[in-house]
DNA sequence: TGCTAAATTGGAACCGGTTCCAAATTGGAA
DNA sequence: TTCCAATTTGGAACCGGTTCCAATTTAGCA
């Protein structure tokens, strides 16, 4: 019933090669001939079947992004990155979300296949090792962004140096005269080997022994990723004989967790809790927070261009992109007392 | 290179026919060829081509979604809605991010093609009137989501009764004694032609209307959708001479510029003025709005359910759903001082 | 005007599935 | 044992594009 490139062919009077080279601006066609046909195009209203030019030109013309709990803000910020920076190619943009390990290892084994798509993108899910094999000799060009794994150079990368952060962050509450630091962040080992509040955690450390304040067990509360753990985890460090007089959050979500904490404890930030947090979400801004700003939109922008490049020449030398982070100082973190 | 049915069916020594048969869960065949003919594809590693079957079967195997600013939190609440219910079935989605005016067009034309993909959600676009020829007899089904045109009587519709969440927003309002109640909401007239704050308007003038309370126009502030100019449409009317007691946000991302207004203003929430906002978005929890709930979620739900049904039955009765919202009443309300 | 190179054009073959019809096999009844 | 119906199997034709090669037309030049 729909129209197809053969009924356009017998109806402007040529062949269905032309029709074809019009229809992909070939050179090969006579002026004449492109205006009778594309007379002809407008005329039946003929767009080309998606799926005949697919499976003959063996691409899917699709981009597939791996993502976890795609709605969360950073997530979504990231993603928007790489939809506006897609939408201007010719890829569609297909979505696979993630929110079960079982997902994640069936999207991470079988989607980066020719058959279902042109190139991946692998979002803050850094691959397991029995995962290497399979991503080092895909047959599709994988990107990873927010995601790392030491055997995988070939791959092209999209990093975001978190243990500098991490230091930062904890460098901005040591300049503020703190020497009692908090860190809430996810449990280290997570289902999904999050590694972004692991490093962040290294950072801390690093900063805290670079300015020789000894690293206290008892200020480290980790638990899944989410408010009200973080609320939880804080609250075990406000209630401590000693308590911290300054936390770090591995992300604004879990900042949010320990202003609450604060809340319930009867604290009042900043002056008598500086809190800060990490990513800089939209809300950030609006609840005054202490963050560090992380390029999101940045990193997949930058992710969907590398793949682009790559499938333009699948043969060039991996990139490895590292965006830095920033700090960036409002209304929760203040002098000690 | 990529493994095809021929070579399964070449391997496993049977015809090509059955391989496809075994791969479709056809009843017609032995158990013991079965059996062969999987052990070939499980050891070949063999996947299907996604495109030669959509080809051949004459589908996309595809979900459009037409969204609007799909990062804002009330979208992508529904698009969770869409995305689990549809990763239950053997479709894929692709996403059409809608933010002009003319993508807004081109997506409305072009996407319900049968060539591009075998069913089409709009959400929160409520179509034109140029619109409503095309969509009333396109090729492939279509539910709008938070959306409606009274001349689509054909097609599948979700909604939520937003005049009547208005309503219920004010009466909460006018249930504390509060009279001078303000409005802070979109244009009436956007590009976009979204129909939620207008119909929360009305009902907003309905309540006041049902309790004998007169409408003030000076009340009434409307802007660009957004936290800053709902800020500044709410400093407008903070100023006022005889200044609202309750103000009536069209969104939660509005009731927080309301609140910024009012800390800018030097006015406590809830003691000196009232804020209710509308949607419940994950936030407005964290920062104790009063609001109206909207089943976002369920919505994106019930819409793929449509959909689905409607692919399996073209001919059945077409489904028009109105969703409820809810008031949760949490610290931003309070009596009228 | 005649001839050759360059520019156009036509359409068969192909991409990898599904489906349908005809052929082969199996099983049961007579 | 024979025959027929039911079950199972094989593979050609098809879906609607692209591409490549051969054929045709056009253009340039002696």
């Amino acid at each position: 019933m729909p129209v197809t490139i053969r009924d356009v062919a017998q109806k402007a009077g040529v062949g269905l090669g032309t029709v074809s080279r019009v229809l992909n601006n070939s050179l090969l066609v006579s002026s004449a001939t492109r205006l009778r046909v594309s007379d002809v195009i407008a005329e039946l209203n003929f767009v080309p079947s998606a799926n005949a030019r697919r499976l003959s030109l063996g691409k899917t013309l699709t981009v597939a992004a791996i993502v976890p709990f795609f709605t969360r803000p950073v997530f979504i910020e990231r993603l928007r990155g790489i939809e506006a920076t897609l939408s201007e190619s010719a890829y569609d943009l297909v979505i696979y979300n993630v929110e079960t390990p079982q997902k994640r290892d069936d999207y991470i084994r079988n989607v980066p296949r020719r058959e279902r798509t042109d190139g991946v993108l692998i979002i803050s899910l850094p691959p397991r090792d029995s995962d290497v094999a399979g991503l080092a000799q895909t047959a599709v060009p994988v990107v990873l962004v927010d995601a790392y794994h030491p055997a995988l150079t070939g791959l092209d990368t999209v990093t975001t140096d978190d243990v500098a952060g991490g230091r930062a962050a904890t460098q901005h509450l040591l300049d503020l005269g703190h020497r009692r630091i908090g860190f809430v962040g996810d449990s280290l080992e997570t289902n999904f080997n999050f590694t972004s509040s692991r490093d962040r955690f290294q950072g801390y450390q690093q900063a805290l022994a670079g300015a020789g304040v000894p690293f206290r067990r008892e200020y480290h509360a980790q638990g899944e990723h989410g408010r009200y753990e973080a609320r939880q985890g804080a609250a075990t460090l406000l209630a401590l004989p000693e308590r911290p007089t300054a936390i770090f959050a591995a992300s604004d979500t879990q900042a949010l967790g320990v202003q609450q904490a604060a809340r319930d404890a009867g604290l009042s930030i900043p002056a008598d809790l500086s809190v800060i947090g990490y990513d800089d979400v939209e809300i950030a801004e609006y609840l005054g927070l202490t963050t560090m700003r992380q390029y999101l939109f940045e990193s997949g922008k930058r992710g969907v261009e590398l793949l682009l490049d790559r499938l333009a020449d699948p043969t060039a030398a991996p990139v490895r992109e590292i965006l830095s982070a920033e700090l960036v100082v409002r209304q929760t973190t203040a002098l000690v007392a």
